[in-house]
DNA sequence: GTGAAAGCGCTAACAC
DNA sequence: GTGTTAGCGCTTTCAC
């Protein structure tokens, strides 16, 4: 910038003023500052300058892992919201382990940010007072905590409800979940809330639980192909099938096939979350779809009011996303696709 | 860190060693600094430190979109690499527009890292010459550049010859492509150059080239669903399908589902990428592997080697991953799976 | 083994 | 409109 400015005659506070776009330059100034900047290629430091002004402009976003059609999805949602409010997204994979997690909040380069979006997977409810202070935390997914933080979340639990309860309109009766859990009241994972709705829309039907229709399964495709094998295997047939995700869903459609089990004449099957190929499998998947638009404008608020201090510092949010069903062929009342 | 070296009764420059782990700290010192941290949850501002060291350890990623699987899988095996150097990666989307590409490398915040992997499609051979330069490029993806650059490449041509002589090899002799394009000899987008592979295996075939089954589609699971119905509609039936990408492929064999054509009794199809869910659709999709492992190294390591200066700086290099073919149901020479 | 001085590049505040 | 001063928080260098 000094060089700049020895090039344009003036001083470094004036190329400043031009950069920045400051009004009160005159014209001819401006002008030259320009052409100087363009002949020597010159580029703000960056560095500098956030460490000049105490603020980077940055938002980072820890995801688990970017390998997941979900937090794709999730980090374009919010780059694009945070690009609007004039902030780059900046996102970190925490690998899904708690050390991950709890590294994102720590780590210092993380503390460079203006403030971090961390999607939590595996902190435990002992955790949470770290999300707590002074640095602008918001928390988004499927755990919930008994400390108070800045929480974006799912409606896990009324989404399983609303998958289980579709299927029993259907007349489904016999009806299994696969990547699911009986956890114990603590447990706040995806899989333990999810099993939690489907419990509940079972009971409210009045059919009769069977924990043996509970799998537990690694939530990706592999884990839906291999759990609905064992499953046939080991308790035998089924009407209805809950897939704790869509990856979870489209492996378990693929299984039936190699089983030579009709979706869904003979079981019908629903995911969670509408990834983007649920609508293009064969047969199309019924889902669950997240307010994935909404969350994301809940998280990029709440963490600017947390940026701009216009919140109080013991005023928490949680805010729950809305979710429902997207039906699809894989729950049709008829078989709307020919058959080869 | 004031603070934190008045506390412990130290200088600033004691709590630096320590923080940085350098030996030559008595072990009581180093006791007391690490309580006084502690006490006051001091953490290093890595603004500062990157402004004084001149270097931020931070590699950028730019993408055009994260929600693709091929970005997401790129960004974790990038972000393992780098972390093995001892580099975080940070990742920019570019929203797959040419502004968006250029402005990844003239933006001043990218500037900040010490050096940018650009995942280019949009970029045209005139832009080329903005990547060279003093600051540490590496450019991925379809394109492939006059001018000298440091580049990691898949074998597109390669690939889609690859594919397209297994269609051959497998009795089909009527092979559409979809998403492909007739671009000029110009032209470096991925359409173009996997078309090219394609029509060079029709060549080496002697089966002649019929320009309306090279059809132009958007490269996602809807263009490849609707383009298939179109070239049925407009061109009449075929027996071999060439998606331009496994995401195409994936609607291509919706699309076909759709209009009760079996796969791959009738049309045998294949894709491009091996995105995750290719293994587990019905039927499961015959694919083009790239080497993703191998480019990501490729990509590191060329950056690493412009980043400490040990390449000399008119020292280019362009590196072609290689592709293997992966031989699933959709291409299958008898059916292999029970069919509903 | 520890500390003092200096400066990385920028901009807020204030002078002119 | 433009320039001067000062300092953001850290670490390199060199002295002790």
């Amino acid at each position: 910038m000094q060089d700049v400015a020895r090039r344009a005659g003036v001083s470094p506070m004036t190329v400043s003023n031009v950069v920045n776009g400051h009004p009160h330059v005159r014209p001819a100034t401006r002008q030259r500052v320009l052409e100087a900047i363009a002949a020597l290629d010159y580029h703000v430091n960056t560095t500098a300058r956030s460490l000049r002004q105490g603020r980077t402009g940055v938002i980072g976003l820890a995801v688990p892992n970017l390998d997941h059609p979900y937090f794709g999805l999730l980090a374009r949602l919010l780059v694009e919201r945070a690009a609007a409010e004039g902030y780059d997204v900046v996102v970190e994979q925490t690998g899904a382990r708690r050390e991950g997690e709890l590294g994102a909040i720590t780590r210092s380069r993380l503390r460079s940010y203006d403030g971090v979006v961390l999607h939590a997977s595996e902190l435990a409810n002992a955790d949470a007072e770290l999300l707590r202070g002074e640095y602008p935390i918001v928390v988004m997914g499927e755990r919930a905590y008994d400390e108070p933080v800045d929480h974006v979340l799912m409606g896990n639990e009324e989404g399983a409800r609303l998958a289980t309860r579709h299927l029993i309109e259907r007349g489904c009766r016999r009806i299994a979940i696969i990547g699911g859990r009986l956890g114990s009241p603590d447990d706040i994972d995806v899989s333990t809330l999810r099993t939690r709705g489907y419990l509940r829309a079972l009971d409210e039907a009045g059919i009769a639980r069977d924990d043996r229709l509970v799998r537990v399964a690694v939530l990706g495709f592999e884990g839906g192909r291999s759990g609905v094998h064992a499953l046939l295997d080991e308790v035998g047939p089924v009407d209805g099938i809950v897939g704790a995700t869509d990856q979870v869903a489209v492996g378990v459609l693929r299984g039936l096939r190699e089983r030579a089990v009709s979706v869904p004449d003979e079981v019908r099957v629903v995911g969670f979350d509408d990834i983007p190929v649920a609508a293009f499998t064969v047969p199309s998947l019924t889902t669950i779809e997240p307010d994935h638009d909404g969350m994301a404008d809940a998280v990029v608020r709440l963490l600017l009011e947390r940026i701009s201090g216009e919140r109080r510092a013991d005023d928490y949010r949680e805010i729950v996303s809305g979710v429902w069903l997207v039906e699809r062929e894989s729950t049709a009342g008829v078989v709307r696709i020919a058959l080869a």
